[in-house]
DNA sequence: GTGAGAGTAG
DNA sequence: CTACTCTCAC
């Protein structure tokens, strides 16, 4: 089984890059982050008729999440609402960038984190507020089911410096501050692991490139979309791979997707 | 020699365009309206490379206008100011929609009419002033030289009835009203005519349809864009066409060329 | 319906 | 650098 994760940068801009993609791997579940569109304008059909059932969170111009699985879903949760209650989570769910669902025995957890902008400002506090929300969200989680884990996601941190192509100089930078990097690590405490080093310990590997000023060409990329597992479901992992290929072509998004095989 | 016009609605979009029907159209030369550039940012190098000299009276998102040709013109003058000076003409030249040339021993004259919105508005008040200030123009260029004339362009009205796919109901509408028509048959007794009514005596020829509620699927249009001719010119007119293949295409202007032979 | 630009976000 | 929304113009 194949699960991938994707930030396309619009699902609808990126339609056919999406598709061809999934043509031509073999994957099960695919998240998606930034869909950027509402659910009712989200182009289901094509996915559809590639043989996927379509899971979709969206909202208007920004953010918005989605799901694609072969076989269906179920115990679909939109947002943190469900999990952490309205007074918590209301303003939070405002910016739709959470949709989970369970598939084999496993819950998988799509999330777009906030980027956050620059460190120590208003959207820097929201971000690590926001991983409170989720920690809050995960430990209620927990108590109602006993599912293992798949987190998965554009989480807009690099937890080590090898995960950023030059981390000289980026000790107090967006996605590799000290404070978020503890706000994901506090996360991962929950029993969760990097698919991704179980199999490459060495650094370099990227799965985004800023557009702006030849990243890609240059290689100057941050391994910020993850996947997480539990424990069991992490023993079981054979391999997990970032594809650049999407990243190669025409208009391409600034991410690649980043695929896990159990 | 084929002396064409073309509402190209964004020279930047329509590039290809322009560059395909270039190739495949013997055009001596070309009068383009709404190129919507600055001087600065105007693609001249594909339409020289296709061995056009380019002249162009540009300005940013509106309006713009440009000629190309493949023998240089002499006697170049943008806008209205040269001719009648910049008390009666600078607040008009803000809106660059008049540029002339001459070939040949032909003054082509490039216009872009305002459109004029709806009857009776501002837009339209402004419009029937700038004829007064082309009548200007056309007076003193003719005190100055003894050219003879092609004045071209984007007109924005409609002459006769037979102009229009459903005349019915327009009697008082924007690019058919009796104001307008005057404002330009004003200009035509200076002793101007009708290259294409030389040909082509039905109603029916359109060169303009709106892109709103398929105008074009539908055949509802206008025949706005026009050719005159002083009389001698006139008498050597050979043919007057609508060519309605760039409509036809993916991502179209919503005019499309007419060509003159002489 | 289409294009350009300003503003916002990443 | 790319994508979205909004406004204006036609």
């Amino acid at each position: 089984m194949k699960i991938a994760t994707w930030n396309v940068n619009s699902i609808r801009t990126r339609q056919s890059h999406v598709i061809n993609w999934l043509s031509n791997n073999s994957i099960d579940v695919l998240c998606l982050q930034e869909t950027k569109v509402i659910d009712k304008d989200f182009p289901r059909e094509p996915f559809e008729e590639l043989g996927y059932h379509v899971y979709i969170y969206g909202q208007k111009a920004y953010n918005g999440v989605a799901i694609f699985s072969r076989q269906p879903m179920t115990d679909i949760i939109m947002g943190f609402t469900p999990m952490v209650g309205e007074a918590i989570a209301q303003q939070f769910d405002e910016q739709k960038r959470v949709i989970s669902g369970v598939i084999d025995g496993i819950r998988i957890i799509n999330l777009y984190v906030p980027n956050g902008a620059a460190v120590g400002s208003e959207k820097y506090q929201y971000k690590l507020q926001w991983f409170q929300v989720l920690k809050v969200y995960l430990d209620n989680l927990i108590q109602k089911e006993s599912h293992e884990l798949c987190i998965c996601g554009d989480f807009n941190i690099a937890l080590e410096d090898k995960d950023i192509y030059n981390s000289k100089g980026k000790e107090n930078h967006i996605m590799s501050s000290p404070l978020e990097r503890e706000a994901l690590e506090n996360i991962l405490e929950i029993g969760l692991q990097d698919a991704f080093r179980k199999f490459t310990t060495e650094g370099g590997h990227f799965s985004w490139w800023d557009y702006r000023s030849g990243g890609f060409q240059r290689n100057r990329g941050w391994r910020i979309d993850h996947l997480y597992l539990t424990n069991k479901l992490y023993g079981k992992a054979i391999n997990c791979t970032i594809d650049i290929e999407p990243r190669k072509q025409e208009k391409p998004s600034d991410h690649t997707p980043v695929i896990l095989e159990i």
